[in-house]
DNA sequence: GATGAATGAGGTTTCATTCAT
DNA sequence: TATGAATGAAACCTCATTCAT
């Protein structure tokens, strides 16, 4: 992670198994081949923000805290370890992963899941197609996460301003 | 452009030069480098998308209505010209992209920025940082078209509710 | 063998050593090296055939009997076991076997180069090279098999045709 | 070609490339890749002999001058050009030759094979199967270069002898 | 004796860029 | 200005062999 986060996707098989303390060759008795490294790297990134949001979810609470809940377990995750967020989003928008690890990540997201399409089914808007919520919220994170990369000495207003954009848009 | 559609940033000098009807070495009488020629593709893409909006943008109409125009112009073109958009995208999360050119594109804005900037000032949630409804702009069309893609033929509708989203959100 | 005849003899140790049930190192408990052990699976081969031959051997009968009973013994190996044929022969033409193994199998050969040497002193030519006649037994065998392979159904015949072209152009 | 005959099919690409005075990379230029320049080499060289054999073919004369003619023509070429002979037969019995190169080869022999067709059906032995009076040359040649090989200066009289051999045994 | 993770040299192939024509 | 063969560094991956357990 550490060498794709400063080299990019197009880091190394060498230098990412020298980082590692490994040898070059050492590295494929781990993976068959790069793509499946970068395929199980980022289903690692994808379970670690997943458990943490899920680890002390609100089930219980209303709507709006659990949907804050989402919003801001994923900002904070990605403040507090921005490698980590970079190199997912690298490899989110490459084409190295495949349909496979799609689903395997999209099961572990559980109560997230759940509560995006509680939103969606509720939307202020009407019908709104399967998903719709979710990408929302993903998309308006993203822009969110990068304003407080610049500023960051606002997050928390950031953070709380971010998320009323997305409450009053959907409901 | 037809070439990075189809491969990717990872499309080789010469078949770019191929597709241009070009040989190998004609290319870098043209560009210095593959970077250089990278970086004026994007130019070229995000010229082209704001010449039209701004070649019939409607000056003297009221916020909502030079909001939306800036809005479906973009989701209009993003259709229309899918390629152009998909390797727009690509630049723009890869890293080749200068800051020179980060700055170029910016200037070719005008009335959208301008817009953009009102729609900040007088954003319902108070002071929001420079450029920050621009960014949710942004990521709200690249939601909207991922489910247009996914959903052609729900097109208008998708258009007017991502823009209902984007509107409530800020108003 | 298994792994040679299906891959080559670009068969990697270690699923060699998978085929035998061994753990990769444990492989090399038995052979010094992967040369070692090639030259040991030729002798191996070379020596099944040639006790083959040599169990039933009609050390009594006349020289065209012992003839046709070493070109048969050669024949029917090859064909009830076309893997051990097939190996034995990627190893002979390739340039791990060493000098030393040559010496070791043509030892094993005894009353069948005992019967080709007769063959070649009586030969109908007049006076042949040391080992010509058992050189030209070897390569027609080799074109018969091949031919046997193709055509299955005609063993019985080709084996009796192709000893005939032996034994008329030597006699 | 020296390179292989030296190092077997295992040649490096580089080495090859540097033995021609190129570099590694230029090789590509000239072969997709390094079946494709084996299969390349393979058929240049058949069509070497080929040709040769083809050139002063005496057309008219009778069928054991004839057959003669491509004997002697296949050895004294494999002895003019022991490396030429070496590589081939490496070639041949690898498993990079395709099934297109042996087509193309194949269509190369023209007169040879029209000679060995007409051995095979005026066969003593009655019939033979398509090509076997071929395959059985092939192997006799085999057999017979190995001992020139060996005992250079009875080249005239082993090369007499194995056509003795080869053709009593046809006729 | 058996194990299998670790090693790193070496293999093939790609590609941005140069330069003589 | 146009060409495209030539370049060689660098990429990914394999594999014979070792050695601590």
């Amino acid at each position: 992670m550490h060498e794709i986060a400063e080299t990019g996707l197009a880091a190394s098989t060498g230098k990412i198994a020298g980082r590692a303390g490994l040898a070059t060759g050492t590295l494929f008795t781990y993976f068959a081949n790069k793509k499946e490294l970068l395929n199980e790297l980022y289903f690692e990134l994808k379970l670690d923000v997943y458990t943490k949001i899920n680890s002390n979810f609100p089930h219980k609470a209303g709507l709006e805290r659990r949907a804050m809940h989402v919003w801001s377990g994923f900002l904070d995750w990605s403040i507090e370890f921005p490698e980590k967020r970079k190199v997912s989003a690298q490899l989110n928008v490459s084409d190295v992963i495949t349909c496979e690890t799609r689903v395997r990540t999209a099961e572990a997201r559980s109560s997230i899941d759940a509560t995006l399409r509680e939103l969606g089914s509720r939307c202020a808007l009407g019908g709104v197609p399967e998903g719709f919520a979710a990408a929302i919220m993903a998309s308006l994170q993203e822009a969110t996460i990068d304003f407080i990369a610049k500023q960051p000495s606002q997050r928390e207003e950031l953070t709380r301003k971010g998320f009323q954009v997305f409450w009053r848009a959907l409901r």
